[in-house]
DNA sequence: TGGATTCCATACGCACGAGTATGGAGCGCT
DNA sequence: AGCGCTCCATACTCGTGCGTATGGAATCCA
């Protein structure tokens, strides 16, 4: 559990053993806060009791809520990138690329629940600027991914944003709505599906 | 302005004339101000100014602000359906409803506002259902549609569900994040480029 | 070891918004 | 005219959650 990957060290989240917080334990546990509850529980006295201190820590490490909220968001956008993009980059084909991209993405769930979570507080203004630099930079890299598969600028440019709203759509619909509970089967099909019909054979 | 469509008489929202209220004017101005600054501003004292009227009158209509919440959503789920679905059935030939009902939602963004602030307002457990049922309906339209024109039956559906998260995501993307502020040319030519990729030829 | 610094607890104040109580103005009906 | 019902105003209570003030415990360092 726990699995997103924020906190440098290991053995965050024991009862127990609790010494002194960081500002970086906050921000951590604000962020899994927000993939379980939404950005709207972010309450500091109940991160408090859940981290087993009161208020009073918490106003020593940040000035208000909204600034734990911002350095929450910006730890979360600085470590959320990397990882796949540079999976994907390694891969020599590029034709092979966005094939393996949909599959990857599809069964890494995990990751996805913050992007979920703060899809859904749209309405929240720290949000947005987060949101918007974090799509531009996927539909840019999905874009780049298209031309590398041949496709011509423009079309490949629609391509990467039919794609990316795709992705988007499928979050709130499936994750949030949990719309059509999609059997394992069901859902391996829908991805070979979204494969066959937005990348070009 | 105002333009949604709720509310039977015509001349509503205007200041001087207002005599009495009744249970749809509040349901109505609710839905607008959902439309225009989310659910989360949805606040009884406010409305009221909005109104004209003090709160004493909104606890007259509703038991609670969950009492106007539920209603509002019911009334827009009732109301938006049947137009643009019966247009769309009215057309003679299977193979070009569909291309058709993507040029004409793209060009009546209006009523997608409301749609689009329910998007980000699933945190409430209120509208989880609404929009359930409401995106429900709306996929297993583009799945009929789809088998009309063609398409055998697991590639109709999934590809109505790629279809309705394109939809969904595209709302979140442009609408309330703003993303890549499309000139009116390339919205029309984002829109061809859904139609070419999404419907078979 | 003593002092400074870091981290935290306790106890407040305060704003805001939902819900309540109660009385009053307007209109229909006889 | 008088009565009753509908709709609304005023003036509260009350819970909740943010932010503040201040003192105390733990840790580091000289």
């Amino acid at each position: 559990m726990r699995g997103l990957g924020y906190h440098t060290e290991m053995n965050v989240r024991q009862k127990p053993e609790r010494t002194r917080l960081s500002a970086e334990d906050w921000e951590d546990a604000a962020l899994t806060l927000i993939s379980e509850q939404g950005v709207g529980a972010l309450a500091v006295e109940a991160l408090a009791r859940q981290l087993g201190v009161t208020k009073g820590s918490f106003y020593w490490h940040f000035r208000t809520r909204e600034a734990l909220l911002q350095a929450a968001l910006e730890r979360w956008e600085q470590y959320g990138e990397r990882e796949i993009i540079s999976q994907i980059e390694a891969i020599p084909d590029p034709r092979e690329r966005l094939p393996e991209l949909f599959r990857r993405v599809a069964h890494e769930l995990q990751p996805h629940r913050v992007y979920a979570a703060l899809l859904k507080a749209l309405d929240h203004p720290l949000v947005v600027p987060v949101m918007a630099r974090v799509s531009k930079r996927r539909t840019e890299f999905l874009h780049t991914a298209y031309k590398q598969a041949g496709m011509e600028g423009a079309d490949a440019l629609n391509r990467a944003r039919l794609t990316y709203a795709a992705y988007v759509g499928f979050l709130q619909l499936n994750f949030t709505l949990g719309l059509p509970r999609l059997s394992h089967e069901e859902f391996d099909a829908y991805v070979e599906h979204m494969i066959a019909t937005l990348i070009p054979a």
